[in-house]
DNA sequence: CGATTGACACCAA
DNA sequence: ATTGGTGCCAATC
């Protein structure tokens, strides 16, 4: 067992919250951040995502863009289309690597989840 | 152990 | 509005 499998809190939360954005509705680094304490840690929430791959269980990773709704992680992913195929498959637009409607279509765990 | 990096966010010019 | 610089926390080199 290693140290960081110990202290995967952190990650396994970004990851819980990431399974728990609704079809067609993206979240960004920083709510998720905010959501876990971490107001201004928007970047480990990407490095969680980037271990997200690893991770046994999928990890909708396509849904979760900057503040600015830009697929900044796209080529994270297997292919840098597999982010911008996973969003237009599920209703949201995507255009020039920006999504379409972003606000209309953001999910805040810390207004969804937090009631 | 110190320095650098990273799928971001915020502030100042 | 756009650009550049700084801060955040953890992991990797």
């Amino acid at each position: 067992m290693k140290l960081s499998e110990k202290n995967k809190n952190f990650f396994d939360l970004v990851y819980q919250v990431c399974r728990e954005i609704p079809y067609g509705r993206v979240s960004s680094y920083g709510a998720i951040a905010n959501y876990l304490g971490s107001a201004r840690g928007a970047r480990m929430v990407g490095w969680a995502m980037n271990n997200a791959h690893g991770q046994q269980k999928f990890v909708p990773a396509h849904r979760v863009v900057n503040r600015n709704g830009q697929l900044t992680g796209k080529i994270h992913f297997s292919t840098p289309n597999e982010m911008e195929i996973l969003l237009l498959k599920e209703g949201i637009k995507v255009k020039n690597d920006q999504i379409i409607d972003f606000k209309k279509v953001f999910w805040d765990p810390t207004t969804e989840l937090s009631l």
